[in-house]
DNA sequence: TTATAGAATGGCATCGATTTCATTAAAGCC
DNA sequence: GGCTTTAATGAAATCGATGCCATTCTATAA
């Protein structure tokens, strides 16, 4: 079933059923009721290839996604295909899983598939400039913070991962909590790691504590067992914490029942705070307290910019959201003798 | 960057380009490698809407999930993913959000994009049989079990959801639990709810005890705040039960919070069990029992089968798979007289 | 040396839509 | 009524790759 057959079919020009199909203002009202009677008898459905082919606009947005285990990519990811759905746009969705050719792969992608926008959703930052140079549209990072210097060349919809790892921190040595256990998620060298790192160092300092290089752990990759076994490493090599901040809200639940099966009763015997805030985490037992991203603002953000992006109506930005600590059941305050 | 701008830089003609990107024999080793240099230095990429258009097989094995909140279907996704890859095909993602226009969108999406096959992960198999029909290529479902009659338009991987049902019932009910609230997935009258709760019948008339219409509620979704939300409706009704089935880990694990809330301890006050299996379930607390459906393997089978059928090596078949009761800490045997 | 099979390569139609340009039909105007 | 303007429509080139068929080149045999 081709243009050709429905042309033939309603006895008009394939010309003029191209018209109807794009909705051109310039067809007769009986001629087009006439044409879409057709398609829909032929059951017709236009080929997207020969249809991209041949236009400027593909009206498609990839998505790069680098761990779509954890869950608060997931919360996003959602948003985001409803937000470019909403928008007129289809989402193709690619599934990074090394991470070294991730902006290598986008390049290929964007140019295959003559996408018109990329969206980075948890990789990390920290290829070489000059590749995004090579970047033919628009690409916005979601909830990684742009590098120092603010590049010009791509634009993020992010927490300030440094200041909000430093107000977690805060949060919970005003509970009385010294020793606190670092759960990252690996490598440390990651941009984002480096900048929560950086943010509970400043923490600690601001109370005029040591940064204890013995108290970073890092985890595999985003998933529950991985905090499990970060949890378990730490407590074999026999550290001293009374708290844990993990990076990521399902480590932090991980991390829980790790000290649950060693005979730790969480809070009573350790705190535990997460980041990102997904719902599930509301609902585990103990609920978990944790620095809340505001994940569904940020994604809709980040279609609107992409979509004004595409539009020529923005340049690139860099906008920054705030946290929020949510409470949950999971952190005790301690006496400082503790 | 066409293919004509790489034959004219390596001086030869868009025939040969073409034939060293499809690694046709023959092609002289050195003009390879000749059109394979150029290729890298103008960092050209084959535009897959022009190729699509032309060839035969596009590669390209559509996914349409329903229901992509619940991390049971993002586990099989992942294996999806990763097996269609392996099998040097792409897959392409559509997630479907009501549940009617299901077969509609996934014909459209075929002919649209010459999708080669399809998946259907977690949707309803309610429709009438003339429009499976209409399908093209090979379609599998996945994790939803074969209407009777045992249909060879399409192919299934599954559990048997009525003996898996009842399985997990009669476990329960050994433990001496009698009075088991139901929380099912929405709309009853979808077939996979209607196949677990006609296995929940079963195993209750087994033991000769009746099947009340009361103790059966349903989830709005496969979310954990739908699990907490259909549990906190079961006890503001007032029901009497020792003893949850919930037809999702995710369902299972919302009702625990819910029960917790009000002051009942799990398993001590109230068993629960779930159906899935997922991982994460394992290192909730307390630990979900739970019957685990063989996930991986089924993603796997489900893969060989699709690639299998395009390829015209088999024909439309239906494997069962058995799950498998996972025992957690969530379920306490009872004395008869509770 | 010349015929000839076989290996490499080039030319060209083609996939199914879009879009510009040309053409026809209808309508407006003096 | 004849002419211009505008509304509808059609013809044909085009997007970028593929693959059949034709052609050229090379190596081997007679």
């Amino acid at each position: 079933m081709t243009i050709q057959d429905i042309a033939r079919q309603a006895g008009v020009s394939a010309s003029t059923v191209s018209r109807v199909l794009n909705n051109d203002p310039k067809v007769k009202e009986e001629t087009r009721q006439r044409v879409k009677q057709t398609m829909l008898r032929l059951r017709y459905v236009p080929n997207s290839n020969a249809r991209n082919l041949k236009r400027l606009h593909s009206k498609l947005i990839g998505v790069l996604v680098k761990g779509i285990d954890n869950p608060f990519f997931l919360e996003i990811l959602k948003v985001i295909e409803q937000k470019i759905q909403e928008a007129g746009y289809s989402m193709i969705l690619e599934h990074a899983d090394s991470e070294a050719d991730e902006l290598t792969r986008a390049l290929s992608l964007i140019k295959e598939r003559r996408l018109q926008g990329i969206f980075f959703l948890g990789g990390s930052l920290e290829h070489p400039d000059h590749l995004y140079e090579q970047l033919s549209v628009p690409a916005v990072y979601v909830t990684i913070s742009a590098r120092d210097g603010n590049p010009s060349i791509y634009s993020s919809v992010a927490v300030d991962d440094r200041e909000e790892a430093r107000r977690a921190m805060a949060y919970l040595m005003s509970q009385g909590h010294r020793r606190i256990l670092l759960i990252s998620s690996s490598p440390l060298s990651r941009y984002v790691n480096r900048q929560r790192i950086a943010g509970c160092q400043e923490a600690l300092a601001a109370h005029g504590f040591p940064f204890e290089e013995e108290l970073l752990v890092q985890a595999k990759g985003y998933t529950i067992s991985s905090g499990y076994e970060a949890a378990n490493w730490a407590m074999d090599r026999g550290l001293d914490f009374s708290c844990v901040f993990a990076f990521s809200d399902i480590l932090a639940l991980g991390a829980i029942r790790a000290f649950y099966e060693r005979g730790l009763q969480v809070p009573a015997d350790l705190s535990v705070m997460g980041f990102d805030g997904i719902e599930m985490s509301r609902f585990a037992l103990p609920a978990l307290t944790s620095l809340r991203q505001p994940s569904p603002q940020m994604a809709k953000t980040a279609v609107e910019l992409m979509i004004d992006l595409i539009e020529g109506k923005t340049s690139h930005i860099h906008r920054v959201f705030a946290g929020e600590i949510r409470a949950g059941e999971t952190c005790r305050v301690v006496s400082s003798a503790d």
